[in-house]
DNA sequence: CACCAGGTTGACC
DNA sequence: GGTCAACATGGT
């Protein structure tokens, strides 16, 4: 079985070149950008973590105790604030309870279905966090990489998008950190529907 | 003014 | 198994 996701990998590494993400300093930070980032543009995050962090609350502990009503100010800026904050907040109990390095050096596949547990982490909040706080392999599908295989006529649900990819690619943790941002750099600038006609992946690749 | 953004949930079929 | 409205602010 052959596909062309090493390709598409080259081409947008040519074009774009390497990514680096996740932009955080800690592995907690990597967490709460993944929630805050749902349905979100990334510049609004940004400004909600550097509330957070300026009010002392970027740790599990101190978001544990805060106040609800702080929380909800540094993270209006991302929009569904009343249930991000009620999620941020659980999450950071679970997180509190436990060491956070305890929690993420635990196998994929528990790690996976711990997080799921949690309200308001979902597949790719989830697989965002075993990526880019825990380091291991697992291909995150999010909205832009959906886009992208419809370009290329490949189609279905999260976890068959994930087969494909995890299935056609080297399991490199550092290969999926550089694919998924390159996927996301590259559809907000190209995969919008005023620019579809000009993608370079489906002129490059014909599946 | 309409539409979209690095989704998830609970209800429903 | 899949689909759908609700969630809410900020940018184009």
């Amino acid at each position: 079985m052959t596909n062309h996701l090493l390709e598409i990998y080259q081409i947008l590494l040519a074009e774009f070149g390497p990514q680096h993400w996740w932009p955080a300093e800690t592995e907690f930070e990597v967490i709460v950008g993944a929630l805050l980032t749902q349905q979100t543009r990334w510049e609004n995050v940004e400004q909600a973590i550097a509330n957070l962090k300026s009010e002392s609350l970027l740790t599990p502990d101190a978001l544990a105790d805060a106040d609800r009503d702080t929380i909800e100010e540094c993270i209006r800026c991302t929009g569904f604030y009343r249930q991000k904050s009620e999620r941020l907040q659980l999450l950071s109990r679970h997180f509190a309870r436990n060491r956070i390095s305890g929690i993420l050096d635990k196998p994929a596949g528990a790690l996976r279905a711990e997080l799921l547990s949690l309200k308001g982490v979902g597949y790719e909040t989830a697989d965002s966090i075993i990526l880019y706080a825990a380091h291991k392999p697992v291909f995150v599908i999010d909205a832009y990489t959906k886009r992208i295989c419809e370009c290329i006529n490949v189609n279905g649900g999260y976890e068959a998008l994930q087969r494909y990819f995890e299935g056609g690619l080297p399991r490199d943790t550092h290969l999926y950190q550089e694919f998924h941002a390159l996927i996301v750099r590259y559809g907000k600038e190209y995969c919008t529907k005023k620019r579809c006609d000009e993608c370079i992946i489906a002129q490059s690749v014909i599946v």
